[in-house]
Order: C-alpha cells, then sequence, then structure tokens
DNA sequence: GTCTTCACG
DNA sequence: ACGTACGTGAAGACT
C-alpha cells in the first residue's frame, strides 16, 4: 500500500489538439446547407447526416486534431427553459426530416468512436464550456466547433479557440480573442452582456430595442458591462436613455440565459476521455447503408485510413502481386518440395494447382498434368474456394485433408452480408494488395493481345492467399470465430467437396416421363385459357395478363406491386370465383413451374455418369445457413402430389439403398432452448406431439381435444414466430381477420411467455452490439437495426430475430455433417453422404451396412448439440427419395 | 440487369 | 398511416 493516491494522467500529452464539437447546431448547419430531398433507395433522408459527415470530413483533414469530442443537447428541458418558456421556443419547430436524421448522426459519431459528453438540465453549450475549461487546466488546446455565436463569451483564453460555421460545409473562421473583438467589437468574457443588449434571434431573445450590434458594443466597451451602462444612463441621449431605463430588466434577464455554464455535471470528465479505435469495416458499413460513395474517399484519406483496411487487420504488406513461377513437371519433384513446407498456400489452376514455395520472393511452384496424379496434401492448408481445388484433386485421384483456412469462408465469417468474396476484393480489402486482372502481363488490363499462362494467373492466386491467411486468421481470433472456423466451417469444406463429387443419382428416364407429361398438360391447359379468352397470348407474362384480367376481364385486383397489380397465386385464389380462367390459371401456373424448373431444368443437369452434382455453396446465406445451386436441390417439389413425382427420379447408386434422416422441428427445439421458455421444453420433452401440445395450451383445452384445426393453426404460429410473424400475417395465412389472429398470438406468448421475452431480448442486444450472434459465435451485423426508417427497422429487427434461431439450426446441421462424415471414414463404411437439406441428410447405403448406418446418422444427428431440450431425428430407407419415408 | 413468381426448409 | 414471415435459387418476361 502506498500512502498516495494514483495520480489522474490525461490521454493527451499538453499541447495537445482536441476538437469540441457542438453537435446540434452543427446538424442544423448541415441540414440547411444541402438539399432536403438527398434520399437513399429506401427514401431515408440523408442530407444532415451527410452534410454533418462532410463537416467532419473536412475538420479532421484541416486541423488534424488528437482527439474529437462531441456533445448533444440532451431531450429534457434546461434550467433556461425552466427560467423563460420562450427559450428557443423555435426548436419546437425543427423539421421533422432533420429530427429523422439526429438518431444517425449519432450513430455516426459513436461508429467513429468519438467519446460523448452529456449533462442533463444543461445544453450543449454548457458541455462544452466545461470541457473548454477542464482542456485548459491539462494544459491542452481546445478549438470549439460551433454554429451558435453564443460560444465566442467562452475563447477567454489562449488555449481555447472557436471555430465558427458561417454557412454551409466547409465555410468556417477560427477566431481566438482578438478575433472575437474584432468581429463583435467586445472582448469574449464581455459578450454575454453585450448579446444581452442586442438580443439573439437564434436563442429567440429579444433585446433592448432601438440597441443594435454597434450601440452595444459601444456602451459595453464604454462602460464595461451592464452595471456601468445602467449607472450612467443619464449621459446618454433622452432616446437611448428611455430604451436602456425600460429595457434593464430584459437586459439583466438576458445575461442569465446567455451565459455559458462553465462548471456542469457532465458525464464524462475530459480527464477519463481517450481517443477511440474505430473499426473501418463498420465505418464503410455506415457509408454503404448511407449510400455514401463519394465521401468515402474524402474520409479516408482525411482519417488517415487504408480505404482497403480491414480495421484491426495489421498488414502493411501492398502492392501489386508478381508472382516467379518454376514449373513442376514430376511427382516426386513435388512430393520433395512438399515435404519442405510447414504449410502449404495453394490456388488451382485449369488443371494444376499452384503452390507457394516463398512468399517473400514471389517463389510459386505450378504443378500439372501427371505431377498432380494422386497428389495428397496433408499439410496444414490455406486456400481460397478449397472445394473446387479438392474437387480438382479428387478427380486425380488425390485429396486435401488439411484445410486450415478458407479465405472466402473466413472473409463470409467476418461478414457473412458481404455480397461476394472474390479474392482479389478481400486481398485489398483486408492486406491492401492488388491482384492482377486475369489474364494480364504485368498487372495491366489485358485487351485479348497477350494471352498469359494460366499457370501465372493460380501462382498470383497462391501468393495472394500466402498473403491473406495471416491477417484473415488473427481477424477470425479477434471476432471470437477460431473455433467456428477451425471445427465447423474448415472441415466441412472437404464434406461438401466429396458430397459434390459423388453427385445424386437421377433415373433420367423417370425424368423424360414426368417432364413429357408436364409438357403435355401445359400444352392443353394453354390451349383451354386461349379458348376461354378468345385468343392466343403469352400466358407467362404477368404484364399481359394483368391486363387481361383486370383492364378485359374487371376483375377486382387484390394487392399492388412496383409494377402493377400483382397476379400471384394468393391473388388469384380470391379472384377464382370470378371467372373459369382463374381457375386454369393457378393449374397453369403449378404445372408451367414444374416443367420448366424441374422437368427441362434437372434433366439439364444430368452429367454423364447419370448423376447431378450440384454446387453447395458455403459463403452465401446470410445465416449460416449452405445453398445450391446449377441445380438447386434444396427446393426439389414434395409439397403437391404431382411435383413430389419428381422425387421418385432420385435413386441410389445400384445396390444400395436411399437413406433419408432429417431433424424433427428443429427450429422450434432451438427456440426452446434459446428462450428457456419452461412450457415449450415441457412441450418437447414429453414425448407427446408438440404442436397438438401447443394448442392445448394456446387454446386452454385438453391435448385430447385437440382438433386437426387447433393444431394446424398452433404449427403456423410456432413457425411464423420463428420469423417475427404479426398478426396481419397470420390472419392471411390462416385466412382468418386479423384479430382473430391476434388473440392466438396473445394466446401463445401467454403460454410461452419466455419466448416473447426472448425475441425482444434479441433485438435490444444486436442493436447494441451491431450484430447477432448465434451459440455457437456465428455473427452476423445488422446495421439497419438503426435506420430511422420504420420499415426498414422492422425488417431488421425480424432478421435479428430470425438470425440467431435458424443460425442455431445451420450450426447444429452443419456440425452433423462434418461429424456423420467423419465417423462413416473412420468406420471405413462404404455409406456416403450424397445430399443435404437445410436439415436432412441423404445417404446411400449398401444393404450390409443398413443398420450400422441408421444407428451412426441418428446417434450423430441427436448428438451434434446438447440443449435443454432433445433432438429428434427421422430416418427411412427407401429406393427412390420419395419412397424413403416412414 | 431487374422484376415477378414460385419451389423448398 | 405505414406494411405486414426468415432464408435461398431458377425461369421467363421485359427493359
Amino acid at each position: 500500500m502506498t500512502d498516495t493516491l494514483p495520480t489522474e494522467v490525461a490521454a493527451l500529452a499538453p499541447g495537445s489538439k482536441v476538437l469540441l464539437l457542438d453537435g446540434n447546431s452543427l446538424a442544423y448547419r448541415a441540414f440547411f446547407a444541402l438539399p432536403p430531398d438527398l434520399t437513399t433507395a429506401s427514401g431515408q433522408h440523408t442530407n444532415a447526416v451527410l452534410g454533418f459527415t462532410s463537416m467532419l470530413v473536412n475538420l479532421v483533414k484541416d486541423q488534424k486534431p488528437d482527439m474529437v469530442v462531441a456533445t448533444f443537447d440532451r431531450p429534457e428541458p434546461t434550467f433556461r427553459h425552466l427560467r423563460n418558456p420562450e427559450y428557443k421556443a423555435q426548436r419546437d419547430k425543427t423539421p421533422d426530416i432533420l429530427i429523422q436524421q439526429m438518431g444517425l448522426i449519432r450513430q455516426l459519431v459513436d461508429t467513429l468512436k468519438i467519446p460523448t459528453v452529456y449533462a442533463t438540465g444543461f445544453e450543449a453549450d454548457d458541455v462544452i464550456g466545461t470541457l473548454a475549461l477542464q482542456a485548459r487546466e491539462l494544459g491542452l488546446n481546445a478549438v470549439i466547433v460551433t454554429g451558435d455565436r453564443d460560444s465566442y463569451q467562452l475563447v477567454n483564453d489562449p488555449h481555447i479557440k472557436v471555430m465558427y460555421n458561417r454557412r454551409g460545409v466547409s465555410d468556417y473562421v477560427l477566431y481566438d480573442e482578438a478575433g472575437i473583438f474584432e468581429k463583435t467589437g467586445v472582448r469574449p468574457a464581455q459578450y454575454p452582456e453585450y448579446a444581452a443588449l442586442r438580443g439573439d434571434t437564434s436563442d429567440n431573445l429579444p433585446g433592448i430595442a432601438g440597441v443594435g450590434e454597434k450601440t452595444a458594443a459601444k456602451l459595453i466597451t464604454t462602460y464595461g458591462g451592464l452595471d456601468g451602462i445602467f449607472a450612467n444612463t443619464a449621459s446618454q441621449t433622452p432616446k437611448l436613455r428611455e430604451s436602456l431605463t425600460n429595457g434593464e430588466a430584459l437586459a439583466r434577464a438576458n445575461v442569465e440565459m446567455m451565459r455559458i455554464v462553465t462548471d456542469c455535471p457532465v458525464d464524462q470528465n475530459l480527464v477519463d476521455l481517450r481517443p477511440g479505435t474505430f473499426d473501418v469495416d463498420e465505418v464503410k458499413r455506415f457509408f454503404d447503408l448511407l449510400e455514401f460513395r463519394t465521401l468515402w474517399d474524402r474520409f479516408t484519406e482525411a482519417f488517415g485510413v487504408n480505404k482497403n483496411d480491414a480495421g484491426g487487420a495489421t498488414a502493411a504488406a501492398t502492392g501489386v502481386l508478381e508472382a516467379e513461377v518454376r514449373v513442376v513437371d514430376s511427382a516426386f519433384e513435388l512430393a520433395a518440395l512438399l515435404q519442405s513446407l510447414d504449410h502449404v498456400a495453394l490456388a488451382h489452376g485449369d488443371n494444376g494447382l499452384a503452390i507457394v514455395v516463398d512468399a517473400a520472393t514471389g517463389d510459386v511452384a505450378w504443378a500439372h498434368g501427371p505431377a498432380i496424379d494422386g497428389l495428397v496434401i496433408d499439410k496444414p492448408a490455406w486456400a481460397h474456394d478449397a472445394k473446387s481445388a479438392m474437387r480438382l484433386l479428387f478427380a486425380h485421384g488425390g485429396d486435401i485433408t488439411n484445410l486450415v483456412i478458407d479465405t472466402a469462408i473466413a472473409a463470409y465469417l467476418i461478414d457473412p452480408a458481404g455480397d461476394r468474396y472474390a479474392l482479389g476484393e478481400i486481398l485489398t480489402k483486408y492486406t491492401g494488395a492488388t491482384l492482377p486482372a486475369v489474364g494480364s502481363p504485368s498487372g495491366q488490363l489485358d485487351f485479348g493481345e497477350t494471352v498469359v499462362d494460366p499457370a501465372v494467373d493460380a501462382a498470383r492466386r497462391a501468393l495472394a492467399v500466402a498473403r491473406l491467411a495471416p491477417v484473415l486468421l488473427e481477424r477470425l481470433a479477434a471476432d471470437g470465430v477460431e473455433s467456428l472456423n477451425r471445427d465447423m466451417e474448415a472441415p466441412l469444406v472437404r464434406v461438401l467437396a466429396r458430397m459434390e463429387a459423388a453427385g445424386v443419382g437421377v433415373d433420367a428416364v423417370v425424368l423424360r416421363v414426368i417432364r413429357d407429361h408436364l409438357v403435355a398438360e401445359c400444352d392443353r391447359l394453354t390451349k383451354e385459357t386461349y379458348s376461354i379468352v378468345g385468343r392466343e397470348f403469352n400466358v407467362n407474362s404477368t404484364l399481359q395478363l394483368r391486363e387481361i384480367l383486370f383492364n378485359e376481364l374487371k376483375l377486382v385486383p387484390g394487392k399492388k406491386g412496383k409494377t402493377g397489380y400483382s397476379t400471384d397465386a394468393a391473388t388469384l385464389e380470391k379472384l377464382r370465383d370470378q371467372h373459369p380462367m382463374v381457375e386454369l390459371l393457378l393449374q397453369y401456373r403449378e404445372v408451367e413451374k414444374l416443367r420448366s424448373t424441374y422437368g427441362e431444368g434437372l434433366l439439364n443437369e444430368v452429367q454423364s455418369d447419370g448423376r447431378i452434382h450440384a454446387t453447395f455453396n458455403q459463403t452465401v446465406a446470410r445465416t449460416g445457413r449452405l445453398s445450391s445451386d446449377a441445380p438447386n436441390l434444396h427446393n426439389i417439389p414434395v409439397r403437391s402430389e404431382t411435383g413430389r413425382l419428381f422425387r421418385t427420379a432420385f435413386v441410389p447408386a445400384a445396390g444400395c439403398e436411399l437413406l433419408v434422416a432429417d431433424y424433427n422441428q428443429v427450429e422450434l427445439r432451438c427456440i426452446a432452448h434459446l428462450a428457456n421458455d419452461p412450457g415449450l421444453i415441457e412441450a418437447f420433452t414429453s414425448g407427446r406431439d408438440v404442436h397438438t401440445e401447443t394448442a392445448s395450451r394456446v387454446f386452454g383445452v385438453d391435448a385430447a381435444d385437440v382438433t386437426h384445426e387447433m393444431r394446424a393453426k398452433a404449427k403456423m404460429v410456432s413457425y411464423g414466430l420463428a420469423y417475427g410473424m404479426e398478426a396481419y400475417g397470420l390472419g392471411q395465412r390462416l385466412g382468418i381477420p386479423t384479430g382473430e389472429a391476434a388473440v392466438i398470438l396473445n394466446a401463445y406468448f401467454d403460454a410461452f411467455p419466455n419466448v416473447k421475452s426472448y425475441m425482444e431480448r434479441t433485438v435490444v442486444e444486436a442493436l447494441n452490439r451491431g450484430y447477432t450472434e448465434t451459440l455457437f459465435g456465428r455473427r452476423r451485423p445488422i446495421p439497419e437495426l438503426m435506420s430511422d426508417n420504420f420499415r426498414v427497422r422492422q425488417a431488421a429487427e425480424r432478421q435479428a430475430m430470425n438470425a440467431g434461431i435458424q443460425g442455431l439450426a445451420a450450426d447444429i446441421f452443419k456440425v452433423a455433417l462434418v461429424r456423420l462424415d467423419h465417423e462413416l471414414t473412420a468406420r471405413k463404411m462404404a455409406s456416403r453422404l450424397v445430399l443435404q437439406v437445410h436439415d436432412e441428410v441423404i445417404l446411400e447405403v449398401p444393404p450390409h451396412e443398413h443398420d450400422a448406418a441408421v444407428a451412426l446418422v441418428r446417434d450423430t444427428m441427436m448428438g451434434a448439440a446438447d440443449l435443454t431440450v432433445p433432438l429428434d431425428v427421422n430416418l427411412a430407407f427407401g429406393p427412390t427419395w420419395a419412397d424413403a419415408k416412414a
């Protein structure tokens, strides 16, 4: 123990420059500096935010402050309002368009980690006055930035200056003590009394009639202050004497209003503030949200950030990547080279693989043709789009068995909202380096004259991976998604690669029969429709359909879209009784969808091995789910009788059966766990049907008395819940009035109160953190939660509610896939995964593994996560996908 | 390239 | 008064 208290030390050295921003005043100036019709695509007004941001950029660029501190008025009335109800009464006339933007301005300030100081019952001016004095005590230089002349009175020390915004966003003038005197004719300390005499329009305080700026300044300098002036009224002209005598009370009251408090109770003292470090990504998202494009460049310049920097990333390396390519022809030579590396940064090219030998010198080996036959890379591997590299090696009898990082997936984990994760883009974003365009000889754009060796392109990409991987690994750790990458996403790459390579068996003959039948049906329905309408037209054209339905046939239109009245199935359903063509149209729509997307679509994707090899995307869905394309095997029909026929065309390899396993109500179980709702947990642990159980609680009847209708309604509510559904939506889907739906919804939340509080808590947490987080640590930034646009914000809230639920289900499923594939391999089983659909896996199983496969799949899937409710799995075998149902 | 519609979990 | 359930991908029409 020491006998002295620790000395408080300011963050800044004496002589440092601190900018004190009067947030409200500058927001006003910004608002009137730019046209009010500046909006984003979604209709959010941005003129004040844009102007404010622009001011800030200019200030930082010109002033180069060591710290910026902002102040805003508090909503509570101040002592000035209590004293004089007229004071700043015009604030009530603040335009709505500006009020809407104040939240965004504060958000900008927060995003830039600019400390904000408040004092309840006082104005921003008083806070600034208090901080300016504190700055002086700390030996700092304070620059007050404002559009309010009241602050002139604070410039009574060489270390305090005012930067006054005259108009626009860049017209500033910096006043010191002499400057104030020159401008007003009085010294700063005299400013309140001077202003009290002449009045202040911006504060809505009238001055003494007949006393303007000149007279006020002259009186102040002659008599030193109000006391002197009113003691000497006798020496004035009769007219001025009368004005002064009548106005004395007013002027003395005004002074009390004008004088800035320099010791108000601020919530933070200057000595405790530190200049913050902002996250460039977060700032960029804010700029993107508000569609600030050109401002971004000015911002990065003024704030001295590499505009491609990823915030915390510490890559000094920049420049254009150039590779020194050595060609490796023999497998022996390649093996020797790999032996010497402790990790392998690689990129795949046309039938070859580029492997970084020495990133520092740009030394890259290009192995192709026979050299990669049977190549198994078991060293820790770094790659971009590793799944494609794996599939290339699979085709040559090789493998990549120890993937440490896929740079695209890492970028996705850092921000799953990114639209693309092209190697060149994330390289520049996270390291500042540039990847030359494909086919470009030396970083220049190529117009087809020069043909560059594909090996060179692959080599450059491998170098890019070598540069990126360490930066991204560091960032993954910083974001707390290291284990998500290591234990889930990275291992999953190979599982998906194996499923893609395996493909799923398709009976093209069956497919063709289905397709041909649909073609005939389409033909029949089209002709019948033509005969009813009386002429031919393109039934696939919504435009022509709208014309016929709503103009010619005069049917009553339903909802309207962007371009006109909707003709979707829900609308047509309501028009069913109005005209016979509507029924035909509905039938046609269904059949045409099946014909085109599935009949023709799937047939086009059948490869020469009689199988479909779709692509499973791991960096697309913002919730963490997988997606499928070319073709999409995640939306093969099942709900309609005819559509379900397509599943009869999905078959196992000869001698095998298909094993289909899907999680039972996995999202609802996730809700039960996350909300920790006793009722919902009990509904799942009781072992009885969960929807019946739910209906019993919602409708207050015994489980035995739950009707089919009640169960269906309860089921709809349960699922709608996960999406943030409201009474209107529930009513639409159940075909009941909104009021009735509201009663059901309320009954649900009464029965399961923790579910409601979980939903509310989730939104608040996401708002505070700026992102949602699943149980496994998967993050999803949702900046739109801060939007001032009601519609945008509500949509964001629903996304936030859903992200933790859908995301957790996705995480559980991914764990199951990884473990399942791992176990199948470890047990040297012949069964293999061929397909997955969000909560369902499909395996090809030879007869002798029938029982072992069931046990393994069931145990692995049920054990993928330990929730407060059990996970349940349905399993079924069948000769086709359609037949494999319990 | 955007819009509308509709298939799935 | 607003608009009204999350997440995907594909096809066809239209600009």
